[in-house]
DNA sequence: AGAGGCTAGTCGAG
DNA sequence: CTCGACTAGCCTCT
């Protein structure tokens, strides 16, 4: 749930009450969820999955029509708790589909001694840095927020890529939209500057947005070389990138943390452009959608680009809270995926997506039609698809197979059409011709086609 | 800041 | 396969 704010759904709550108290969510016990789910050993070595967040997309014309719904999928899903993801029970299911699908989920979960391990790493550097920044009196509040796939349970294969959101509370400032995205902004301060913030206005009194993440990466760069217990780098600057990189160095593998400088906005109504977006009225309903739009924003520094003049100054909207409680809490019922509730397929399903877009750009790493296409692409289609398909019975878990191929088709459609709609704010186009060439999408509706006519032989690659 | 409770996940024993 | 131990993260409450 984000934030105290309220985050809607109190989870547990076996009342109507919507958003308040989720101290009544207790249950039981939180225990045994046991799912063996054949343990795969930790598969450190297979191909290095690109950069954190990146997954494509997929979008298939025709091929449409296939989904396989091979002999009555492994067993009936309502198996109480335990069992449930024990994978391949019951009648055996169609060659490849269902069971072959499971398979793969379980190989790409973390390992526990690596989660172990990356944690307590990435959580010393962490509270480092946050201290150090805190120590500026510019930063003197920041809080910390964990992002990203990690802090979602959908990092698949490796803890190896992390995403940290500081968080800089910003009262009474202005946003006015810079590009036709409706995503990027400047921010002024309305009335009163704020003393302690003053010194990254640039010359038209706009918060400057590459001054502040110069900022703390100089902070963060100072208290790195303080840090001797373990090998920490700061990686070279993105142009346009909202983060400062870190790299975690171990014997075998890196760490890679991105901390993210996020200014927290906080006002009576998000911005005009996120007003069509969020369409959960019939998936999560609409007083969850409510509550959502009282939390605060994030922007993050972010150059908008996608014309020839860079603009250094612009902010965009990040919604990754929001995200990250909406996966969290993804049925239609509240008890979606509770330990005595019924299990969904729905983060399945993201995570096989995400799984083949890695893969593929993996694949493709040396061309580059795949480097436009990102995992936000997969997520952003999710959200879509969770949208359209909104009942908890329309993702049983025994499902999987098919879930996962109309979840695939979705995407080749938006891929086809090159539209693909930012979840919050819909006139965002994802999938742009600006964004994503013509040429790009086709060859990933190629390669996703040819993927699912052939029974996924990508997901077997053991490099 | 710290303690305690809870969830969602992995893993080992039987 | 099932059970339950164990753990990270997150939340709430002093």
């Amino acid at each position: 749930m984000a934030g105290r704010g309220g985050s809607p759904r109190g989870r547990g709550s076996s009342s109507g009450r919507v958003r308040a108290a989720p101290s009544a969510r207790g249950r039981g016990q939180g225990q045994g969820r046991g799912s063996p789910a054949g343990a795969a050993p930790s598969i450190r070595g297979r191909g290095r999955p690109l950069s954190a967040d990146e997954a494509g997309a997929g979008a298939w014309a025709g091929a449409r029509g296939a989904p396989a719904e091979e002999g009555g999928s492994a067993g009936a899903d309502p198996r109480p708790r335990s069992s449930r993801r024990a994978r391949g029970c019951g009648p055996r299911p169609g060659p490849g589909s269902e069971q072959q699908l499971r398979a793969v989920l379980a190989r790409l979960s973390l390992a526990r001694r690596d989660t172990v391990e990356a944690a307590a790493l990435v959580n010393e550097l962490a509270a480092r840095l946050v201290q150090a920044v805190k120590r500026d009196i510019s930063f003197h509040e920041v809080e910390k927020l964990g992002a990203g796939s990690y802090y979602e349970h959908l990092k698949i294969s490796e803890p190896d890529e992390f995403d940290i959101m500081l968080k800089v509370p910003i009262p009474r400032i202005q946003l006015d939209e810079c590009d036709a995205t409706g995503a990027f902004h400047y921010v002024t301060f309305k009335r009163h500057p704020q003393k302690h913030l003053d010194k990254f206005l640039d010359d038209d009194g706009k918060l400057s947005a590459d001054t502040m993440l110069l900022s703390v990466r100089n902070i963060i760069k100072e208290e790195v070389k303080n840090i001797t217990n373990m090998t920490v780098t700061v990686k070279r600057k993105k142009p346009g990138s909202p983060a400062v990189t870190l790299l975690i160095e171990k014997p075998q593998t890196q760490i890679s943390v991105d901390i993210i400088l996020a200014l927290e906005y906080r006002s009576q109504s998000w911005p005009r452009s996120t007003q069509d977006g969020l369409n959960i009225d019939q998936w999560l309903g609409k007083k969850v959608k409510q509550a959502f739009k009282q939390n605060p924003l994030y922007l993050v520094p972010k150059h908008a680009k996608n014309e020839k003049v860079i603009k250094a100054s612009t902010w965009r909207l990040s919604f990754s809270h929001i995200e990250k409680d909406i996966i969290k809490n993804h049925g239609n019922t509240k008890t979606c995926c509770e330990y005595d509730g019924v299990k969904c397929c729905r983060k399945e399903c993201l995570k096989l997506l995400k799984y083949l877009l890695e893969q593929l750009k993996a694949k493709h790493r040396s061309r580059r039609e795949l480097d436009k296409f990102f995992s936000y692409h997969a997520k952003t289609a999710f959200f879509h698809m969770c949208a359209r398909r909104p009942e908890d019975k329309d993702w049983q878990f025994k499902d999987l197979d098919r879930c996962f191929h109309e979840f695939l088709d979705y995407f080749l459609d938006c891929l086809q059409k090159s539209d693909l709609p930012h979840f919050f704010i819909p006139k965002h186009n994802l999938f742009s011709p600006d964004l994503v060439d013509m040429a790009s999408s086709n060859f990933l509706s190629r390669e996703i086609k040819y993927e699912l006519n052939n029974s996924f032989p990508i997901f077997k690659l053991e490099n």
